[in-house]
DNA sequence: TTGTATGCGTTATCAT
DNA sequence: ATGATAACGCATACAA
């Protein structure tokens, strides 16, 4: 009563208990317009009777084409990225691409590994944001993108060279708003700290904050400006550190949500009031700013929309005809201020 | 000067450069110990300058066997779930496996899609933490376990049947330390917010403050306990609720970091003390607890330790001959309480 | 409308 | 130690 053999039906298998041939079936099980609509039917009912399960990477090998996307990030469990790999997948799912997920952890030989893994499961095309020390990294990436394969950066993008496709967001502007919202406020000594100028995010955060501050004609100096490298501890340390300094300051934009949300608790456990006693305004509109109190005010990077139109963009690339030329041209998002507590003195 | 033809470079494009049949230049990558020393390197040597790119899905054709892991968590951007999958990749890469991540998104229909889309990418096991609402939507499952396919839950399992292959935490005993840890530090009034009770993690933890409660001889009645529903929001509105009754608890045990985090916010908002008035415990040990203030007392589930366990024991039940018999039981991890400020009375 | 033949890139089983 | 050949499961050009 039982097969003794392998458990799984291929389309032979379905052409043998039907009497037809495997190509049948498989024009049929793809909904070719040549097979009669009576046995593609029948061969439909079959292979749900038969338990089929179409082989994707025999139907890849044989297309060389997999449908499938690949997506390299830092790291999954970061909230940005969560958002941003959603979007990716309701724009691939929409299109029936399937989307596979890696992780470099900000270590640009485990992104090299994973382009070559991710290559090796023929995806049709890759979607970057580069690790953290990816600086130089990049005659890999140049040479994937000069041999034409469809290829789309976010967030964090190579920005050495010549222009790469790439899906961002304005953090200058971004850099810029937040600041300018914290001087519509009433503040005026306004701090910034900022993250590591190497990486143009940071850097461009901290120019949008000169922008606004220049603008309004504020003083910066070396004061008012300190930079933090990790993300967890660092922000209490570096709230004591400008506290210590005169004038102190009013309000403090911080380039990531983390030290802005340690800075905070650093000056409640001063006696601090915020945001009357002092102002705090984070970078990415992480979940828990909503879940400490003051509730904190941030920039928001619209993660999903940058991931539906990075996964929108490599996939019309992928489907486009070989010779029209792909507009890799960068395409650049805006930020929204995301005003809560910790900023609003109403 | 350019090849116009397809970039990709094949073993055949080796062994036709270097005068040689591609099966010696497959033996020689795959360090076959037929192929002689010198050509071994001779071919690597080639293969590196063609820039060549082995096809990982023709191979898992013709292996039939693919050397990927296939995870399938409700979501990515959840904490614990992302340091599973940490877990799962460390022990994977050790073991040379790949490993491919999908969402479910709490919706068991798309689990089930995804379990499709990863058999029909050929993974060579399945490594599942299932949907909330996946009650009796196991026919699927029982079928591929029982079909010897390699399958290993975690964390939220199946429980309707048998035993199924499985790597959880004690439940019921992290709600037991969680309370007993609160009963210790001498509070005696203590409430539970606890989970949906048709999931069996939130009935465990809520058996196990019971466990302690009883044990310590302390009254549970229905004034004791509230149901919460949604993560974000349910928190104020429960403790509000609880803080209504009389008498009021000293302490609160949630079962989720999320309304813990929003119970303390409600409470400070009424201006008492945490852990003075009022102590909070929560569970999951979400990264969020150590930015709070006060930092949140939790119960930690030991992801990384799961997923590496989940994943050895996928691949242990790949790697091993078809005949042996695979420990279809279910491992079951200890967790650990962290004691922070929300809980501690020193 | 359906069948036949071939190949995608690799590995395994034969030979040699 | 290496070569020739077949096969993995599928899709397609071509023939019927």
């Amino acid at each position: 009563m039982s097969k003794k053999k392998s458990d799984k039906t291929t389309i032979h298998d379905i052409a043998y208990e039907l009497g037809l041939n495997a190509s049948t079936v498989s024009r049929a099980l793809n909904n070719n317009l040549a097979v009669s609509k009576k046995t593609r039917e029948l061969v439909k009912a079959k292979a749900l009777e038969m338990n089929y399960q179409p082989n994707f990477i025999a139907a890849a090998l044989r297309r060389g084409r997999s449908n499938t996307l690949g997506v390299i990030v830092p790291a999954i469990d970061r909230a940005f990225f969560g958002r941003v790999i959603r979007g990716i997948e309701e724009e691939a799912d929409e299109a029936g691409f399937r989307v596979i997920v890696c992780q470099s952890f900000d270590s640009s030989e485990r992104e090299r590994e994973m382009v070559d893994t991710l290559r090796g499961l023929q995806v049709d095309g890759l979607l970057i944001s580069i690790a953290k020390d990816t600086g130089d990294n990049l005659k890999l990436y140049e040479k994937l993108i000069s041999s034409g394969f469809p290829i789309q950066f976010f967030d964090n993008v190579p920005t050495s060279l010549e222009v790469v496709p790439a899906v961002i967001i304005d953090d200058r502007q971004g850099g810029y708003a937040a600041t300018k919202h914290l001087i519509d406020q009433g503040y005026k000594r306004i701090a910034h700290l900022r993250g590591p100028q190497h990486l143009h995010i940071y850097r461009n955060r901290y120019l949008g904050y000169l922008d606004a501050m220049k603008e309004a004609g504020l003083e910066v100096n070396d004061d008012s400006v300190l930079e933090i490298v990790s993300h967890f501890d660092s922000g209490e340390e570096a709230f004591e550190e400008l506290w210590k300094r005169s004038p102190r300051p009013e309000a403090i934009f911080s380039a990531s949500d983390f030290s802005a949300v340690s800075g905070m608790k650093a000056a409640r456990r001063r006696g601090l009031r915020v945001p009357e006693d002092i102002a705090f305004m984070g970078f990415s509109n992480e979940p828990f700013n909503e879940l400490v109190s003051p509730t904190l005010s941030s920039v928001d990077q619209q993660p999903i929309t940058m991931g539906r139109i990075a996964s929108r963009r490599a996939i019309k690339a992928i489907t486009s005809k070989e010779d029209e030329e792909h507009p890799n041209d960068q395409l650049v998002l805006m930020p929204e201020i995301v005003v809560r507590e910790s900023s609003a003195t109403k």
